[in-house]
RNA sequence: GACCUCGUAGCUCAGCUUGGCAGAGCAACGGACUUUUAAUCCGUGAGUCGCAGGUUCGAAUCCUGCCGGGGUCACCA
């Protein structure tokens, strides 16, 4: 999982000595809690922390930065009083390190009830120095047990009066620790009488991040029998979009996506890796977008005084290094789309894509499918899954349908060869779409439009839908045999388009006279005062002028992979921080 | 941008139809409790009923407008 965390059972590091000296200096002392933390001397002369002066942003009142007392709710002035407390004990709120060498998942794994089991009244040998946060805190007279949340999950945390000493029981626990304030245990593992493996904070307890603002409240009464629990869950989806913080201690499953997010990015960089290609970075901010339709984020260079855009796709960058000799690129990484967002679109998402020379798309279906299987077993430990109910298998080689054919099987009316005006007469007067399209739609937009109404929702099993129109796809290679389409596929699994590919255009006279086609659409649609040849990337044919190779090229984007591989319905929920409408106060 | 829907304690919500003292559970706070499991038991505090205006003797409740959240559509290769 956490390649960088090593556990070390057995054989601690001797970097804890301090935390045995302080340790140490519990027993010694007893009760004299103001050297409780070994922080004694410190903590007092610590320099108060101030807010920045307010004429470094004189748009940004004091009163915002700091919080006055009377906006805050009973709750936090009490955890900020509680703050001061144990400054004044000697207690730092904020202390700097922690030496931990175990779990709670490699611990609530590996213990052993013959080896590690300690005898009554007796240290067990299962020795641990753990750190998390408080969630759930059950305290009764002179002992208590709290939950404690690591990264790798939760373990219950059993606190005596007799080990920590009485004053700091009494006095600084039980009255100045609240749930949400991360903290240190060092003592050992043992299994309670209720059969819970348990860490006994019998060495050292101590805090070290105090919380000022309570975790959400979120035991929700279960109605009936049949109610899943959701004890330390938040449900709110927008609370959980905002404060992801929170939502990520908060709910494991939000923690788990992302791990699986991670796994999918690692594993598909292992793939391409493999099969040596090589990972590039290129050019986010550009000065002519382009290889997709969608319309961009416009930025600004103040040095060189130039309107610059974000990039709407990696494509042509990427093409440019086949003409430079490389031979199988690909470069995973963020995409910026000024378009409105819905649970399938954010403005920014990530894109992965890959180009390789000297192949054409049908090879292109063949990677396509080992890529997805080898991704999809990584996280399901077979090819296949469940989405929306339905089984979907990743396995084998997968149906290859041409776009036509798709449509009339879906429709049994074929468009092929068929003008604008047709092909909106069947939509509008015989598919029932009369709603979805107009009159001064284009053909590819009819097209377009047809398709996603009429067959991509019925595709649940991985379908590769070939042989676009050549309306749709200005920088796909004409098919080698049909008049007025192009070599393109599209991967739909589970009525989600998934993966767009083509054999790419490298005839540099027909991809200008396409970009010429695509600037006068675009200048007429977006902005009358734009002049259609700035909407040219001339860099980008100057380039295939040189003569790029033969190639196919894959997107796949990784929001709406990720969502098919975890389960989720909203892009929001595999994006850790989504754009949201800014907060009201 | 259009339509639907919601806004009451820190959280989840009841109360609104039929106007009459602002409610519950959880959380918080105080107390009891040294192997608990959403700990339990006793007690306490907590509200600009989204905002503004109107109707009324009286508005959380009825009316109008606005603000905010969510959803659907539109835009979107």
């Amino acid at each position: 999982m956490n390649s960088c965390w090593k556990p070390t059972i057995g054989s601690r590091n001797s970097s804890t000595e301090s935390q045995r000296q302080r340790r140490t200096s519990v027993h010694l002392i007893g009760g004299r809690l103001f050297l409780w933390n070994g922080a004694a001397g410190t903590a007092r002369s610590r320099p108060v922390r101030r807010f920045r002066s307010p004429d470094l942003f004189p748009s940004t009142p004091i009163d915002r930065m700091s919080t006055s007392p009377a906006d805050l709710s009973e709750q936090e002035q009490r955890r900020r009083e509680e703050r001061t407390e144990l400054e004044d004990r000697g207690v730092d709120p904020y202390p700097y390190a922690w030496e931990v060498d175990a779990r709670a998942e490699e611990i609530l794994d590996t213990f052993d009830d013959e080896k590690h089991q300690p005898a009554d009244g007796e240290a067990g040998s299962y020795e641990v120095s753990i750190a998390g946060r408080i969630v759930g805190l059950r305290v009764m007279g002179g002992s208590a047990f709290f939950d404690l949340r690591d990264e790798s999950g939760t373990i219950q945390v059993y606190v005596r009066s007799q080990d920590l000493g009485e004053e700091f029981y009494e006095e600084v626990f039980t009255e100045l620790f609240d749930i949400g304030d991360v903290v240190g245990i060092e003592g050992f593992a043992f299994r309670t009488g209720m059969g819970e493996v348990t860490v006994r904070a019998a060495d050292d307890f101590q805090l070290l991040a105090k919380s000022l603002r309570p975790p959400p409240p979120v035991k929700e009464e279960t109605e009936d029998g049949d109610v899943v629990e959701r004890h330390y869950e938040v449900t709110d989806k927008e609370f959980r979009y905002r404060q992801r913080y929170v939502d990520l201690f908060v709910n494991p499953d939000t923690r788990d996506i992302f791990r699986r997010r991670a796994t999918l990015l690692s594993t598909m960089r292992d793939f391409l890796d493999d099969r040596g290609y090589l990972e590039v970075e290129t050019p986010v901010l550009q000065p002519v977008y382009g290889g997709a339709s969608a319309r961009p984020f416009k930025t600004h260079h103040n040095a060189l005084d130039m309107p610059l855009y974000l990039r709407i796709a990696d494509e042509l960058y990427l093409k440019r290094l086949l003409v430079g000799g490389l031979e199988g690129v690909y470069e995973i990484g963020k995409d910026f789309r000024n378009e409105g967002l819905s649970r399938f679109h954010n403005p920014e998402f990530t894109m992965m894509e890959c180009y390789v020379a000297y192949k054409d798309y049908r090879w292109m279906m063949d990677t396509t499918e080992d890529l997805l299987r080898t991704v999809t077993t990584a996280l399901h430990d077979e090819p296949t899954l469940t989405f929306e109910g339905h089984e979907i298998d990743m396995g084998g080689s997968w149906t290859r349908v041409p776009f036509f054919d798709a449509i009339e099987d879906a429709t049994g009316f074929d468009l092929y060869q068929e003008d604008a005006d047709r092909v909106h007469d069947v939509a509008a007067n015989e598919l029932g779409l009369a709603e979805d399209v107009d009159s001064d739609m284009d053909l590819g937009e009819l097209l377009d439009e047809v398709f996603s109404e009429t067959v991509e929702p019925t595709l649940i099993q991985p379908t590769f839908v070939t042989d676009y129109p050549v309306e749709l796809s200005p920088l796909a290679k004409k098919h080698r045999e049909k008049d007025g389409l192009v070599e393109r596929f599209e991967l739909v699994v589970a009525g989600r388009e998934i993966a767009n590919a083509f054999s790419e255009l490298n005839d540099p006279q027909d991809q200008r006279e396409r970009f010429e086609q695509q600037a006068r659409q675009r200048a007429a649609e977006v902005d009358a005062d734009v002049d259609p040849a700035d909407l040219i990337d001339e860099d980008y044919l100057r380039a295939l002028e040189y003569g790029m190779p033969p190639a196919a090229g894959l997107g796949i984007g990784i929001d709406r992979l990720t969502m098919l591989l975890t389960g989720q319905d909203s892009i929001r929920d595999v994006i850790l921080f989504p754009l949201l409408r800014p907060e009201q106060s």
